[in-house]
DNA sequence: GTGGTACACTGGTTCTACCAATTCTATTTT
DNA sequence: AAAATAGAATTGGTAGAACCAGTGTACCAC
């Protein structure tokens, strides 16, 4: 355990109080809880806002990420009606529930993990066809940088998600590259899940990951998405793991307060 | 509200003239052109305001899709940021794209389609994998209310788009709901150019669909895999014969909005 | 150099008034 | 009585100004 013993704070990513994300917060809320149902219609925009204590304007730019998220429908002269959430919900939902760390239905969190794995593989065989030297040797240089055990940038899974990035830029295909950065914070939530935390498995990681690179370099698909099973393998093995002693685990969970 | 009988129009989804998205538009287009590059600080939003002859209101409106869809960062007290849209812009983008039919990069093009057959044998296997009883009685009905040749819905690719949804309901992973949702842009855009306007191509389809659904009921993932591939081969091949003939294609294009 | 401090930015929020679209209702017309 | 019509009433959309709250910078004292 080489724990860090002045700087375990670095960086503050999430300082960021906009009202209008509270408010959103708040309606998304009352969505998924079922308090209002789909179809219904709620309160014009100057009563919601005085129920929610914000001004319109702030609402207004709530309801605009609500309305982008699949959740309400906006009509002039109209109202404010609730969609169906579990029909026509987005990933920009999935991604505000998982930032937050709001508890996700169980069921739609295995979806989550498991549409994240059939991802990587499809990406990292698209990524064995296509890449070229320069991004062999980008995708090299990002997995050789491979952060320290307890770094944050490993803990927050900031790291592993520009290491799929890269694969994905590595994949030529534009409309991936698009969908990691849209499930960037589904990598958030699942990583303090995971075993990246456990001292030793960095290095494993890092093997695995340098291996990954050797296999995309050759084109060999196969090698390619077996490499990624592996790793994934290897941390639900882990999760199991800990899950027997709950202890061992030294990563601070994510509700982590302001003090 | 019914249908009213006499126009075959149905819905109009409305170019819901809104100034924020255009001026969102007008942003987003500054972007992509490289008339702002990533990392560059554009103008105050009062002056920007101004430059594009809106509020300040209605700016911030858009300027919250804006940063939502990746391609900007607001910091209070400091200004707003253009970011690397090509490694950061996320789906929200493409579709917002897609949508208002703005010309994409032809490689960002390429890629959507080739995720949007990944996807779709993806979700396929996975509902030939869970589907129950009353998945497979809910697909067979969407199957079989396949719209006739030439209505709005089929052209509009509505009814493909609720087909897919329908197995990504039966998939029971709502990751995969979230995506297709996320993707319903992505759709509309593909239909056109595919050959759903086809005469006799609707009855082709709708055979296609019906004999996935039974390859679901009896859970063989390869046969459910294959029929989406199959569909897809029909498409390129009506696509290339169109080529061909441009003439022969009959539904307008979707270049209709008034500016 | 270090640390404070005032000031000039920039975005965040609030207000108020008004425009525009939709719905509802009472009236008129047939 | 039924349909068409005109006109509130309601709801979202825009405008514009004022003020609050973080950031960065230059200047100053130590």
């Amino acid at each position: 355990m080489q724990t860090n013993p002045s700087a375990a704070f670095v960086f503050r990513p999430v300082p960021k109080n906009r009202i209008s994300e509270d408010a959103l917060a708040q309606l998304v809320d009352m969505i998924v809880s079922g308090e209002v149902k789909p179809g219904e219609r709620l309160p014009g925009e100057r009563e919601l806002a005085q129920s929610l204590s914000i001004t319109r304007t702030s609402l207004r730019e709530a309801l605009r990420r609500l309305e982008n998220m699949g959740l309400a429908a906006v009509r002039q002269g109209d109202g404010i009606y609730v969609r169906d959430f579990r029909r026509e919900a987005n990933l920009d939902f999935i991604n505000f529930q998982a930032g937050r760390g709001a508890e996700l239905e169980p069921q739609l969190l295995l979806g989550m993990d498991e549409a994240r794995r059939l991802m990587s593989a499809m990406v990292v065989s698209l990524a064995a066809r296509r890449a070229d030297a320069s991004d062999i040797k980008e995708l090299r240089r990002v997995a050789g940088e491979c952060p320290p055990d307890g770094s944050p940038e490993l803990l927050s899974g900031k790291w592993d998600y520009d290491f799929y990035l890269t694969i994905a830029l590595a994949s030529k295909n534009g409309a991936f590259v698009c969908l990691i950065n849209t499930m960037k914070g589904m990598f958030a939530t699942f990583r303090p899940m995971y075993s990246l935390l456990d001292e030793g498995r960095r290095e494993s990681i890092r093997d695995l990951n340098l291996r990954l690179v050797d296999a995309i370099e050759s084109g060999d698909e196969r090698a390619a998405s077996a490499i990624v099973e592996e790793r994934m393998r290897q941390d639900m093995e882990d999760l199991a793991k800990r899950a027997q002693s709950p202890e061992k685990r030294k990563g601070k969970t994510r509700k982590a307060g302001a003090k």
